[in-house]
DNA sequence: TCTTTATATGCGCAAATGCGCATATAAAGG
DNA sequence: CCTTTATATGCGCATTTGCGCATATAAAGA
């Protein structure tokens, strides 16, 4: 279902966390937890519900986690993400 | 704010909804009911929720009230439903 | 081995959500 | 008017969610 995939977006954090993540690099946590503002718990928790639902994948790194997109998400979903992120901007801009 | 918009579409039903709507035609909310098997009540409150999201309109008919995709939708958030409605198709095509 | 840095998780609690049920409102038609 | 059909909403309740806080786990380095 898409319906899961959709919930783990509609959170301002995750969302924020998937933007960073769209420029195809990797990720610690404590460097999202920094530049989203989030405490360690929170983002590590946002994080787990990202990769839960097959937005991304982490993989250890010495004392890190690194996050990035999923690499096999479906061309579908990824567009789908793009359409996403393309509304926010959209919408930002209509509000400035 | 996209979140509260993600937020909206994140539910079978709604989506389901969003979806029968795509076809640019009014629906009333019997017709969706029946068509989704929800509850007249679940019903009605799912449209207040895509209504509030700014989604859909409303408009009286008589003892109806028909909905339909909200006309003003901007380019960016149609072409967002679309890659959603997509993307659930393409996760559908792969469970069969 | 002790400390530091990074991340994950158990837990308790307050708030939000989702639902059914009953009822209110609205319009049409006998 | 009274009934029927369609829709909206108030309310109570159980479940879920989201959060902070403390603590556990993991790895590195002195």
């Amino acid at each position: 279902m898409i319906v899961p995939t959709l919930c783990a977006l509609a959170e301002p954090t995750r969302l924020a966390a998937i933007r960073r993540l769209r420029d195809g690099q990797e990720h610690c946590v404590c460097e999202l937890m920094d530049a989203l503002g989030a405490t360690q718990s929170r983002m590590s928790r946002h994080m787990q519900v990202l990769k839960q639902a097959g937005l991304v994948v982490d993989r250890r790194d010495a004392q890190w986690v690194r996050y990035r997109l999923n690499p096999a998400l479906s061309p579908e979903l990824a567009s789908m993400l793009d359409a996403i992120l393309i509304a926010q901007d959209s919408l930002e801009r209509k509000a400035a």
